[in-house]
DNA sequence: CCTGGTCTAAAGGTCTGACCCAATTTACCA
DNA sequence: TGGTAAATTGGGTCAGACCTTTAGACCAGG
């Protein structure tokens, strides 16, 4: 009876009408997804795409807009602006993260917990693939932590290095994901005031002694030390986290 | 004269001025995500949004577009329908990660180096964290995976268990992150026939020995089981990739 | 009673055509 | 020749109309 009172057995299951901006956008990202167009080329005006395509302006822009949204295009204003081939970053994995995260007010100790897995990768891929620009930019993040006189100041660059070794990783993927977590760890850790001068001292010292690893292309201590770095910072920044807010309970 | 030529002393930085649909669309992004608007809560019409904010249809409904994108909300047609709250889910990491990898044309190393980077996190923590629903349906997919006799069935099962294994670490972004290497990995594994018998029955065998582990809830040993498990099978699949395509040569 | 037809109101989807603003070229004049 | 003004090209916005889809109500007929 559940599923068997109809007096046909044709079965037919739902049905999608898409919209035509979406047919649009779809054909759109499927040739810029193969790889048809390299990087800049310039998609037809919008006028002349409604000519193409016999669609109305409103259609073809939302189909821009979408494609735009999701970072396959740039647009620009003005005579020779138009729309743009763009491969997709890094930046649009990271913001629908943020957006993930803010949106579902997910429990920091997920985020934590994210860490925690991918930053040991990171730092052994880093210490395998490093080049020595990537090693530049960790010694420079590393001056920059420890001269950093603010608390805003220290944030943004402990923020930075923990994403140039993501960058050191070689690996998009994982760059995509550290940007965001960190933006998103870096703005929940900034109300709460927990950096005090002690935990400064750490986590430089922590930050030099990973990159002493990365330098000397030591995967296995990279790894060790940066497993415990950020297994020690995210210990700490739950504690203070849980005397301020109600922790969620474990459903079972 | 460089800087100081002009009549007046007053200065000013150069100004970016947003479009009006971006003004829009970051209003009613802020809104939802502050949590203020609960899942499901109608946006008004179009029409009334234009009377709310003096501005024109065109531009309400590309910021509309913009958030639906975006995963903030979902559009109905028809009466009764609308743009309706909806908090960002899985899948649009999932998909925003999709982009990266087609777009990118990233190598197949990265996205394995990410799985090994994940997997066995996402099994401690369902080791930890998993309820007795978690247990049926990996178990479930067990079954199926056993049960598949064609090579698309076989990979689909094969999909959905590791994405189970990441539902039951019960922790949001990990299964956002599962979810879209997986499918990455189904599409590019697809082609190549690497899959016979002898892959498939080390396969079912691993799976097993990690679901138990996590049925036992031995956070430790699922680590190990499924650390082995994906690294064997990315070596395996590197293989055929290399003999398959040209390998890309590691700059330093 | 069901079943299907019809109607209506609400809401999104599409189309048209016009106008505005920004960035480049181009052409012209001092 | 060099600077400035106009023309051109292209996206951004607006106003208004019409189409399509959906929910709900109401009706008719077997």
């Amino acid at each position: 009876m559940a599923a068997g009172d109809a007096r046909s057995a044709i079965r037919l299951s739902p049905m999608e009408v898409p919209k035509a901006s979406d047919v649009l956008a779809n054909e759109l990202r499927e040739r810029i997804l193969s790889g048809e167009y390299p990087e800049g080329t310039p998609l037809p005006p919008e006028r002349e795409l409604v000519t193409q395509t016999r669609m109305s302006r409103t259609t073809v822009r939302e189909a821009l807009r979408i494609l735009e949204v999701q970072g396959l295009i740039r647009i620009k204003a003005g005579r020779a602006g138009g729309a743009f081939v763009q491969r997709p970053g890094e930046e649009s994995v990271a913001s629908s993260l943020e957006l993930l995260i803010r949106g579902r007010q997910i429990r920091l100790a997920s985020v934590h917990e994210t860490r925690e897995a991918i930053e040991p990768s990171c730092a052994r891929l880093a210490a395998q693939h490093r080049t020595a620009g990537d090693l530049r930019r960790l010694e420079a993040a590393n001056e920059e932590i420890a001269a950093s006189a603010d608390l805003d100041g220290f944030l943004r660059a402990n923020v930075d290095w923990h994403v140039a070794v993501a960058t050191a990783s070689h690996n998009e993927i994982l760059t995509g994901i550290m940007m965001a977590l960190s933006r998103a760890i870096y703005t929940t850790t900034h109300n709460e005031g927990f950096v005090n001068d002690e935990v400064r001292d750490i986590t430089v010292r922590a930050h030099r002694s990973v990159t002493r690893a990365i330098k000397e292309r030591d995967a296995d201590a990279a790894v060790r030390r940066m497993t415990r770095h950020v297994h020690s910072y995210a210990a700490a920044a739950l504690e203070v986290d849980e005397r301020t807010t109600v922790s969620v309970p474990e459903e079972d």
